[in-house]
DNA sequence: AATGAATGAGGCTTCATTCAT
DNA sequence: GATGAATGAAGCCTCATTCAT
């Protein structure tokens, strides 16, 4: 059934980008990547399926283009908040509760970005940016076992058991399983020190 | 009316269900459940795509019937194993290298089922069949905390971190990014019981 | 789901052929040539798929020996009834309680034969054997008309007047839209008596 | 993933629904609803087989909104055209010659309601407005018979036979065994009031 | 710039038919 | 002869993408 209704541009509405952005971001997450289709994303975001060709060429180029600004944007946080000149200890703190609060600010982003670790439709650029982070708490672990504060064992391995525990934390939570507050997190923050703490 | 092509029954071959679950499993994990076309599954388990059809209803019956066989899999094998009268100590250390056991041995399996936890496409007994494990581990955690050897946080949060740092773990070690040996797989233990232990 | 159970000769059962007929007959009514499946033939005629192909080359192959065999069932059910010296009156109500008395022994061929009529995947002997009745009850209507009892129209219009009618009856009594007693017939009959007979 | 090959939208081209539904009924007629594929309506249409769902659900909603058209469409003309203040004998009269008139006029939507009378594919709605005509005809009959015009039958039957025999002459029409004039027209009309008129 | 009708490849699923047992 | 698993073409429908308005 169609309307011969009304074309052209309608009521004005700036920020077009980020509603798609926003409304992808959200199909994303809720069914996947092959699972979203464009009119839903465009349904969901207000728009008509063909406006979102007019600001990413592609489906790919959308989730990529989410991709990559989310990533950037938790990296960018974290790094502006770590406290250089502090002991490790400190700045293992500082990361964990930057990333809590980044988890729990923009929980779909932080899904999203999880779940879509390493899929197929990741360009180049999009895994580049990817390490970022991982990276720069493992040159952290690193610095720390020089100290002896750390176990002296691989600290690639240490990072990824407590980025696993950090994620296993959030997904929890998300999911309903699990309620957080300070005290649980602070809780959460030393185990997963004492994980990596030499004894 | 249709094209009097030659089709019917090919030569014996038997393992056809057992081929095609093996085949979804390795399609699913590589491009996810909406990712995957019946096609290739079929191409993957070298037969005709409609024969999947005399084996499962339907493609979500399909990924239905790999994760809970999987998962009941797992369980099955981690509770065999569980030394019941143990000490709680020595009890994690068995579950631990039992799970670090079955994701080595099967880690396509164990990939697909922590990629598609709580996805859309999972039925009732599926979710249903899903908490076996992280229930049981909880119940340890519980009991140890009650001896006053595990940190009195929630026993949920404990639980999750230990899984969140072994999936971590494993899937950095799918991915390439690391390497893991004995020494490495019971340093990481120790960690994660120093993550949880009281001090 | 499969089962490697019994394969080969099941318990005796004649009339194989017979039982894929009824059951074909019965599907093909219900929904259609195009609406039925091989199997769901096979299932009603409690046998296996297979079975029917040694029976009949195809599906075609099925419709059309079901079409022609009630079709000369009916003919000659009919030539046999009719009384070839009495006045056109009496053959006439002789056919008409002939072609009722099969329509309601055999409701659903009857219904399958005026469904089918000229159905694009009757072949050309099926086709032949269509025209018989109608040729006959048009040459009992000419010569009625030689005699001046019968309205001096086109014969062939009249025949398909009074079958017409006759079809018509009988579909709504399928349909359960009439009760239909003898004294019912037996009205109808004469109504359709007076639609042709001169006045 | 797609391939990049060149879709989109082609040069105008208006009254595309309309040609869905003449070829969709074209096709039906000829090959029933089953014995239809999608992409034969399509090309009848000249249109891409997908934009046929941008205009109905699916090929289920297609038949159904054909079946209602037209079902109305006659409706409507016989009963505009109904005598209301005339003798009986002349509301039969009308009715039948404005029944042939659609029936001349479309000859192939004529056919497409009579075939598809009653079939699983047709839903609630349509079949509701299935009754109409008929029901009119009975009240007409049933009002004659008051006047004792017409037989003592019950007035279903004797609808059932008129409307039957119309059937039956219009079938005969479009398969080419019946040439129809308008003598032929009025003398058939005549014939089937004499099948019902009181002697 | 925004729209959304149109396109048509491709996805899931059905089913007529074959053939090893 | 009977079986039913296997085949693969074809059916219905979805959806990424284009483009006239």
């Amino acid at each position: 059934m169609q309307t011969k209704a009304k074309r052209g541009r309608p009521p004005e509405r700036a920020d077009r980008k980020e509603s798609i952005l926003d409304a992808a971001l959200a199909c994303f997450v809720e069914r996947g990547f092959h699972g979203t289709a464009i009119p839903q994303i465009a349904e969901k975001a207000d728009i008509a399926a063909g406006t979102i060709y007019h600001y990413f060429d592609s489906k790919e180029a959308l989730v990529n283009a989410l991709y990559r600004g989310w990533k950037q944007t938790i990296a960018q946080r974290v790094f502006a908040a770590f406290p250089q000149g502090a002991p490790v200890r400190e700045q293992f703190r500082v990361m964990w509760h930057e990333m809590v609060a980044f988890a729990t600010a923009e929980p779909t982003a932080f899904a999203f970005i999880e779940l879509h670790n390493h899929a197929s439709y990741l360009d180049g650029p999009s895994l580049a940016v990817d390490r970022t982070i991982k990276d720069f708490a493992h040159a952290m672990i690193a610095r720390a076992q020089v100290e002896g504060v750390v176990k002296p064992l691989d600290a690639w391995l240490l990072m990824e058991l407590v980025f696993g525990a950090f994620v296993g934390m959030m997904r929890a939570h998300w999911e309903g399983r699990l309620q957080l507050d300070a005290a649980a997190i602070a809780g959460a923050e030393q185990a997963c020190w004492d994980a990596i703490a030499a004894r």
